[in-house]
DNA sequence: CACTTGACCTGTCCGC
DNA sequence: TGCGGACAGGTCAAGT
């Protein structure tokens, strides 16, 4: 669920609520969840002071005192939620969209001094949360293999199109998924950003001109950098680091947006199927380039 | 090799 | 209202 703006939302709230902090005891349910806690937490985890909360495409590294990272995925269901002083004073006790926590689909709880927490979430079980030396991080298979960050300052619109044209035969929207090609992109801004360039997302890569790239490279930033601005999307599971939604989805121009019109022309937008994705475009606007 | 498909899980929604 | 099947925003292994 949660893609690049979705993470770097939590991580501007984690970045605020979490350095300084001392971690002060763990709580984990599966080995899944929480695969190599049992070799280190102890030494590397409890006691440790949180440093700095950064994200790199759509994992998030939570940087400790002892050297180590907490490396986090939190895949299609995945939530982190600090519950404490901070962001429940004042007589509102919650403005969270989420109940009582810990829940059943709890899966990690962090403890620091004072008492506050922080819960590590996912219905589906697929996230994952590792303790690695922070120097090993980019060593680390997924990380070395991710494409650069779209938002990145030194990212081009010539670096955009010269990493998609390596794939010309794939279809466009598959090629935007690959997090080795660009890294951060998922389902719901590919669709936004195809159709804010005008392209069919079953088009092959070599069939779209560059200047439809260059058009989507633009767009591509702008939606990402919207939804940071609006917090994230919001279909059923992402919440931020209080559990609050996302309003990106308000803004949406196709997705989630079956049988509505076209904002542009005004032609009923439709759901298909696309690189095994549910994908949603306006039929009139995006051709299939040939 | 490049590319596509199924599996991993749980929950929900839709049609019969 | 119950039940089976399809589907859900990500990624990887296995398949063509």
């Amino acid at each position: 669920m949660p893609e690049l703006p979705e993470v770097e939302t939590i991580r501007i709230g984690l970045a605020r609520l979490l350095p300084g902090r001392q971690v002060t005891g763990v709580t984990h349910d599966t080995v899944k969840s929480f695969p190599n806690a049992a070799a280190d937490v102890d030494r590397f985890l409890v006691g440790a002071k949180v440093e700095q909360v950064v994200r790199r495409a759509k994992v998030l590294l939570i940087e400790l005192s002892s050297k180590y990272s907490l490396v986090i995925h939190l895949k299609m269901t995945g939530q982190l939620v600090f519950r404490g002083e901070q962001n429940f004073g004042a007589g509102h006790p919650s403005r969270s969209l989420i109940g009582e926590l810990p829940d059943k689909s709890t899966r990690v709880t962090l403890e620091f001094s004072g008492g506050d927490r922080l819960f590590f979430n996912d219905q589906r079980k697929f996230g994952w949360m590792k303790l690695i030396p922070t120097a090993e991080v980019p060593n680390i298979d997924f990380m070395r293999r991710l494409g650069p960050e779209p938002l990145a300052a030194e990212f081009t619109s010539q670096d955009f199109i010269t990493r998609l044209r390596r794939r010309p035969g794939s279809n466009i929207k598959a090629v935007l998924l690959d997090q080795t090609v660009i890294a951060g992109v998922g389902n719901i801004y590919a669709d936004e950003s195809l159709w804010g360039a005008k392209i069919h997302p079953s088009s092959l890569v070599v069939h779209v001109s560059d200047n439809k790239l260059a058009t989507l490279y633009k767009e591509l930033k702008y939606v990402l950098e919207l939804s940071i601005a609006k917090g994230g999307s919001t279909d059923k599971n992402y919440v931020d680091s209080e559990g609050k939604k996302g309003s990106y989805l308000a803004f949406a121009r196709v997705f989630r947006r079956e049988g509505l019109a076209c904002p542009r022309c005004g032609t009923t937008i439709i759901k298909t199927r696309v690189a095994g994705r549910g994908t949603h475009l306006c039929p009139h606007c995006q051709r299939v380039a040939t």
